[in-house]
DNA sequence: ACGGAAATGTAGCCTATGCTATATTTCCAA
DNA sequence: TTGGAAATATAGCATAGGCTACATTTCCGT
C-alpha cells in the first residue's frame, strides 16, 4: 500500500473500520476529559464524607498544590460541573453528580475485572486510576457480562 | 477520621498502602510519557513499512497537523528517543526502539486480554490505545498468566 | 472580640500539546 | 534542468495544568 493511500472503504454497507488516526483522536479526546472525571469523582467522595469539598482537601487527595486545584475548579465551574462561592466549599451540579456516578461505577467495574483476571488488589487500584477513563460503553458491558458469567 | 489526618501507617513491617495522592500522581506521570510511547511505537511501524518515518506520515496516522508532529519529534529528540536531520526522516535510537518494543508488546497483550474477556475486537483496539499506557508490570504479568491459563 | 493560623484566591511563570500561517527545502515530471 | 508540488521547518497563538510567591479572607482559641 502506497504511503498516502487511505485504507480501503468497505462498499458492502458495513461500517468502515476505525483508522489509526480515529483511535488516537479518540484517546486524545478522553485525555482532555479525564481530569474532569477525577475531580467530580473526588468532590463527590469528599462531599459524602464531610458535607462539602474544600480546595485544600481536593488538592491533598490529588497530590497537587492548592492553586492547581483552584484553577481546575474554575474550569469545572466554566463547564457547569460544579458551583462554588469565594472562600467556600465546592459542590457538584446535577451534571457533575451524574459524571461522578458514572465514573465511580466505571472505576469499580474496572477494579473488579482486573482482580477477576488475577491482578493483585493493590495494582488493580493503582492501574484502574488511569485505565477507567478509556473504557468505552461497549467494553464496560463486556466486563459486566464477564463478571456476571462467573459469579 | 478528621479531614486532615493521613491514613494510618502500618507498624508491622508491611508496606504502607498507596494513598489516593500516590495513585493520582502515578497516573499523571504516565500521562506525560504516553505521548512518547505513541510516537515511538508509530515510528517503529512506519520504519518497518517504508524504511523511514516521515513527519507527514506520522502526523496523518496520529490525526494531528504536521507542525504538531514536528514539535513532538523535537521533544523526542531531546529525550534521546529519536534522531533526525532537517528535511529527512525520523529514526529511533536504541532507547526509542526499546520503548517501541515494550509498548507494542503491552498493546498486543491488552488487546488479547480484552478480547479474551469478551470485548469485541473493534472496541478492544479502540480502548487499548488509551489503556495500554496505564498497565503496570504487575498487571501485565497477571494478564499473561490469565491468557496462558486458558490457552 | 481579636489576633494568629489556616484556608482560599490571585498573579505570574513554565512546559506540553494543539492549531494556522508562512517560509524553506526537496523531489519529480515535463 | 527547472519549476511547481509536496514535504518540512518555523513563528506565533491558545489552552491546560503544573508550580511558587504573595494577598486576602475565614475560622477558632484565648
Amino acid at each position: 500500500m502506497s504511503r498516502d493511500e487511505l485504507p480501503p472503504e468497505p462498499e458492502d454497507g458495513t461500517l468502515p473500520e476505525a483508522t489509526d488516526a480515529d483511535r488516537f483522536t479518540n484517546a486524545r479526546a478522553i485525555r482532555s476529559t479525564a481530569l474532569f472525571e477525577d475531580y467530580t469523582e473526588l468532590i463527590a467522595d469528599l462531599t459524602e464524607e464531610f458535607g462539602e469539598a474544600r480546595i485544600t482537601d481536593i488538592a491533598r487527595r490529588l497530590g497537587v498544590t492548592h492553586p492547581t486545584a483552584n484553577k481546575a475548579v474554575l474550569r469545572l465551574k466554566r463547564e457547569g460541573l460544579v458551583i462554588s462561592r469565594p472562600y467556600r466549599g465546592v459542590f457538584l451540579t446535577e451534571a457533575g453528580a451524574t459524571m461522578a456516578r458514572e465514573v465511580k461505577a466505571r472505576h469499580r467495574l474496572v477494579v473488579r475485572l482486573l482482580i477477576a483476571v488475577g491482578v493483585p488488589a493493590e495494582a488493580a487500584e493503582m492501574d484502574a486510576e488511569g485505565i477507567e477513563h478509556y473504557v468505552s460503553e461497549t467494553t464496560l458491558k463486556a466486563f459486566e457480562a464477564y463478571l456476571d458469567g462467573r459469579e
